[in-house]
DNA sequence: ATTCTGACA
DNA sequence: TGTCAGGA
């Protein structure tokens, strides 16, 4: 029942999230105008991506390694979040997409918790991925 | 060093 | 989609 703010929680920067899901910085920008995600900014006008986005990203990906354009894809994605919005409203959310093995996130993720952790100690980060 | 927006030889 | 400029 708060899963939900976990996994909508800003967390990590544009170079991460390149890596994580090996599409370029125009590319995950590109999807953004499209409607496909909408990540937080820092003060700094920075992109701050979810684990949300994370999967959206990746679906994407999936998507697009099968030879679906833009339009397929919108379609596609679009038509999941009407889906997953009339499910949320009758109290039944499911979306169990784990993509990575918590060594990958763990992996990625201490550089961001070395910077993130200098402000934002012992964070819901830290204990999510670390205990 | 990293990311952002706008633009296109 | 890549890539470069000019800022933050």
């Amino acid at each position: 029942m708060s899963s939900h703010i976990r996994r909508t929680m800003p967390l990590f920067p544009m170079g991460t999230v390149m890596k994580l899901t090996d599409l370029s910085a125009r590319q995950i920008r590109y999807y953004e105008q499209h409607h496909l995600i909408t990540p937080d900014r820092s003060e700094g006008n920075r992109r701050l991506y979810s684990l949300n986005d994370i999967d959206r990203l990746l679906e994407v990906k999936d998507l697009l390694d099968q030879g679906i354009n833009m339009a397929g894809i919108k379609k596609i994605l679009l038509k999941d979040d009407s889906q997953a919005e009339k499910l949320e409203t009758k109290e039944s959310s499911a979306k169990p997409k784990k993509e990575f093995t918590d060594e990958e996130l763990r992996k990625l993720l201490r550089k961001e918790l070395i910077n993130a952790g200098r402000f934002n100690r012992s964070s819901e980060v830290e204990r999510r991925f670390f205990h």
